[in-house]
DNA sequence: CGTGCAGTTTGTCTAGGACATTATGACAGG
DNA sequence: CCTGTCATAATGTCCTAGACAAACTGCACG
């Protein structure tokens, strides 16, 4: 078996630490401690860096780095249990179906997951498939992610699957009109299923949804809205996106958007923050589609 | 007008320059030259913002820095030819009609552009289509992009879009089953389009294609190629990928991967490498055909 | 006209220091 | 017993400046 080593910049990449965090901790903390290479540039072991990640994991969720890393790496995995307050996300009637889904994920049976996604939209109709099913079994795979019993790359495989799943139903859809809703990501965020969800829903309810995919930069949001003729522009942020930084790049965002353009932020990221003005908020899929409806209701 | 500054780690999200690189420029070259904060912070404004992008568009292109930063910026966006040698990449018979599919993207008319693409891939069948209306529809997006005649949300809606076309192509085929090829992208990349197109032409020829999206850890794509037992994993480096960490991040992985599960990695970033032991280089979509081909014909 | 070497260019790493921001925990008051 | 306020601690990000390896250039020589 080889050991492989990564340099700095292969440790920030993989964990999303970036390196002066890195070296501060090893400064502050005396963890980690790589080794180094003739040149005095650290060598991260893979150990050291499978920990980093689940670290960085855990971090997301609320956790304090200083007490992560005063915790031996065993308990470390069964650390999860600080879950945001306020999610109910999985109807427990519907946890064992959700459960089957995610085990032929595991099992890497990706033809069969399809198929049996494929028999629930056709089953539940589009609406109930994406708040039903999508967005509960993505928690439930984030959960499971956390809990380490899911592998990387078979979240991965899940992801990629669902967007699938997702844009094919969108592009089946009719085109609608109205709200013209231009959808995207900020810089940095690179989580696209929340977006597409919202983007499913939205469509259903006769939005002209302009999907513009991820990290698109401030700037060009606003000419790309001007240029659209949108009604609103929508975000998404996952749980992974810096919380701190968001309520400062809506603004920003904000003030270069026409008054008239909504500003509308959803994703579990926003869970956290607060009241924003001139941005409306919302964390649930719920919430979002009730959103578009008090729009229909005001624009008649 | 609001006039958006941006501090240091903005800038670096938005043009890929780090902020080591970005510090030793303006230590080294003079430039760029941003204000400062009450801190003693960095605050870069727009102008220079655009002008670092196209500045590492050049650079991936081949361009050095040193030159690029002392040309005054209107000559910067006549620099385009410096080409690649080998990429006559769009026949000029069809350029017309690819020009008049881009002229739908930047008229912001998703819907037609969409249609335009159907259209075009009932007439030439699914294979003919990516090899010759999407690949250089790809190329000349970059190209426009380059010489500042597409802007930066016209680029990603095109994107967006196109990758939804070939995801959709992509599920109506039947499973195939060989090779099983694994299909990602490193760390570090997120450009998706090419592997779209190569998973495409592989699943016409009947291989059983594994997506994971992008940006996999290398220890992942080693456990995922055994899970699914795999026979090949083909990678892809787009022209922004730092060419040079490209052949240690080859050979890495490659040791870590059983001798039997071939490697392939294609994309323009591929096309200024060396061959490498035991991996096989495809910067062309031909020569990722010809390969399969090749696998097929020794396996029978 | 190729080939190899020396010089130049460029990026990435190192170290330690400063500071703004955010969370924690103790304490006071209802 | 709950709630709000504040000092303190924890944390991340930025700063400067120096060192060095790797990649590229261009020249001299065969």
């Amino acid at each position: 078996m080889n050991t492989l080593t990564y340099n700095i910049a292969a440790v920030e990449r993989d964990t999303g630490l970036s390196k002066d965090v890195l070296r501060m901790w090893e400064r502050r903390y005396g963890f980690p401690t790589p080794e180094r290479d003739g040149n005095g540039d650290r060598l991260y072991s893979a150990d050291q860096v499978d920990r980093l990640r689940l670290i960085k994991r855990l971090m997301d969720l609320g956790h304090r780095p200083g007490k992560l890393i005063a915790t031996p790496y065993e308990e470390l995995a069964a650390l999860a249990p600080r879950r945001m307050a306020a999610s109910p996300a999985v109807p427990e009637e519907h946890a064992p179906e959700l459960d089957e889904l995610i085990d032929l994920v595991r099992r890497h049976e990706g033809g069969a997951y399809l198929q049996a996604m494929q028999q629930r939209l056709a089953r539940q109709g589009l609406q109930r498939f994406v708040q039903d099913t999508v967005s509960p079994l993505a928690h439930r795979v984030g959960e499971a992610w956390e809990q380490g019993t899911l592998e990387v790359f078979e979240e991965h495989l899940f992801t990629e699957l669902t967007k699938r799943l997702l844009r094919q139903s969108i592009t089946s859809l009719p085109a609608g009109n109205r709200p013209r809703i231009l959808l995207t990501t900020l810089p940095g965020e690179q989580h696209l299923l929340g977006l597409l969800m919202a983007e499913t829903l939205f469509a259903l309810e006769g939005a002209g949804c302009i999907p513009l995919g991820t990290q698109t930069p401030l700037l060009e949001i606003g000419r790309a809205a001007s240029a659209h003729q949108a009604d609103v522009v929508a975000l998404s942020f996952s749980a992974a996106f810096p919380a701190r930084q968001i309520p400062a790049l809506l603004l920003q965002l904000r003030m270069g958007l026409p008054g008239e353009i909504e500003l509308w932020a959803g994703g579990s990221g926003v869970a956290r923050i607060d009241d924003t003005d001139g941005v409306l908020l919302m964390p649930t899929l719920d919430s979002a589609v009730r959103a578009l409806a008090a729009w229909h209701a005001s624009h008649t």
